[in-house]
DNA sequence: TAGCTCGTTGGACAA
DNA sequence: TTTGTCCAACGAGCT
């Protein structure tokens, strides 16, 4: 008698190596692999326009490991996997767990009727270091700061489980009820997608790749490198980590294999605030939508569309942050101090709910995860856990002068500030008229004036801020 | 249990 | 030019 069939549903764990689910899948049976794009429940947190497109290369890539025997769907997941289980006389579907709040609620509903019929799901942590549930103070309260959840939670528990080799024996078959990649019309009819496609290299291998370059070129000046967004100091593995190209499992132990030192430590420990953003979101379902500390509710912010149009376009007149924004648009991506400069912009000297901040990213990047975005949205905006001081606001004219030293971020996204000099690269505005003009800049015309004045909006925010503790 | 120290990412200003 | 101090307040963890 043949090996029974066994579905592994793929979500946020496109691949093959360390793969958790699968491999249990593979262990029991043959395996049916399949991916449904859920149209149902995510609600206002449907996937943003730039992770679409990463999701449809990551997809046509892990169907080339799987020998093409990937199915798609689109829909509601249940009545799915039920025809399918009729239709292959399936009792036994693995899937590695997601972390949203509607991934959860979901979850656990197909999982209860899918055993009211006799089918049995086994679920399994393929995405994250330590499971939220797991890191709590000793009173079993979840922790809020995030030194203490990292080094006494996480560290001083367990270590992270080790990662497993891709199943050596894992026999595929295929269905004739699923869809063609293109039909779950995940790219955008704007050329804009293949723009963003441009930038990089999709699937398993891919990530893998990406992971052996950092080792090589970024790791040993990772600590003090990271901070400046010209240099390549940075892993760029974080839209492979939220896909799941790659697990946090493989990074952890490849980066510390290469032995522990302080640049080690520090990467990991940036594993760790993804830990962190994860056991905030399941301990707070709201995180998304909702201040983390309420006293925020009654926050002053300013609704200007003109604005937040011109954050969004990269057209604040303001050049590092333009120079992010910009970043942004064109690639799916942004170095993480330029978001934190763009994010306390947005929020301190404009004045605009840090949700709007939170929405555009959410559209925009490619590694766009609902944990991390809304973490760093509050905690940038002062609201959220271990939050960044109110008094703390970037000045993007320092922040460019420390970090981006020779100008080559700027000039990299704003090229018609080329050939400004490094005096004034990042305030075009106090530049005398003769420098504007031999560096065929003309503001108002080919690159916008400050929409805003940095100083005296900073001490609005201040005030704004100090507001709130007096109510 | 009370008291103490510390906390991812900064800026402005005075000396 | 560089360095020290202040800008809150509170939770977590240590002694």
């Amino acid at each position: 008698m043949s090996q029974p069939i066994i579905i592994h549903w793929f979500r946020h764990d496109q691949r093959v190596s360390d793969n958790p689910a699968l491999t249990a899948a593979a262990d029991l049976g043959r395996v049916l692999p399949i991916y449904i794009h859920d149209t149902i429940h995510p609600g206002m947190h449907a996937m943003g326009a730039a992770s679409r497109v990463w999701l449809h290369h990551s997809l046509a890539d892990l169907s080339m490991s799987l020998g093409g025997d990937l199915a798609y769907f689109m829909g509601d997941p249940l009545p799915i996997l039920l025809d399918l289980c009729q239709q292959h006389q399936v009792k036994t579907i693995t899937w590695n767990r997601c972390y949203a709040p509607w991934q959860v609620t979901r979850d656990k509903q197909i999982k209860t009727a899918l055993s009211a019929q006799g089918i049995t799901v086994m679920s399994f942590n393929g995405s994250l270091l330590w499971e939220p549930w797991e890191v709590h103070k000793d009173n079993g309260d979840p922790y809020r700061v995030f030194t203490p959840f990292y080094r006494k939670g996480c560290l001083q528990v367990a270590a992270p489980r080790e990662p497993l080799l891709a199943p050596t024996d894992c026999e595929t078959v295929s269905t004739d009820r699923g869809l063609p990649l293109a039909a779950l019309n995940l790219l955008p009819s704007l050329p804009w997608g293949e723009e963003i496609a441009r930038h990089w290299d999709f699937g398993e291998q891919a990530a893998q790749r990406r992971l052996e370059a950092f080792i090589v070129e970024g790791l040993s000046s990772y600590k003090e490198g990271r901070n400046y967004p010209a240099k390549p100091y940075v892993s760029r593995l974080s839209p492979y980590l939220h896909m799941g190209q790659i697990s946090p499992n493989q990074v952890w132990y490849m980066l510390r294999d290469e032995g522990v030192d302080s640049n080690v430590d520090h990467f990991c420990s940036e594993l760790g605030w993804r830990e962190f953003s994860y056991s905030l979101l399941y301990h707070n379902p709201d995180l998304p939508t909702q201040n983390l500390q309420a006293k925020f509710d009654a926050f002053p912010w300013q609704d200007n569309p003109e604005r937040l149009i011109a954050w969004q376009q990269g057209k604040t007149g303001i050049p590092m942050v333009d120079a992010g924004m910009r970043e942004l648009w064109k690639t799916g991506y942004m170095h993480n101090r330029v978001r934190m400069i763009v994010g306390s912009f947005l929020v301190k000297n404009l004045g605009v709910d840090w949700r709007e901040g939170e929405r555009w990213f959410w559209d925009c990047l490619v590694d766009a995860d609902i944990a991390n975005n809304s973490a760093s949205w509050q905690w940038i905006a002062g609201c959220g856990a271990d939050a960044a001081p109110y008094f703390r606001i970037f000045n993007p004219v320092t922040q460019g002068e420390k970090f981006d030293v020779d100008g080559a971020y700027v000039r990299q996204y704003i090229p018609e500030l080329a050939h400004m000099p490094d005096k004034y690269l990042f305030q075009p505005w106090a530049a005398p008229r003769l420098v504007l003009q031999e560096a065929g800049v003309t503001l108002g015309t080919n690159y916008p004036q400050p929409i805003v004045d940095l100083k005296a909006s900073r001490e609005a925010a201040l005030a704004a801020f100090a507001s709130l503790k007096e109510s």
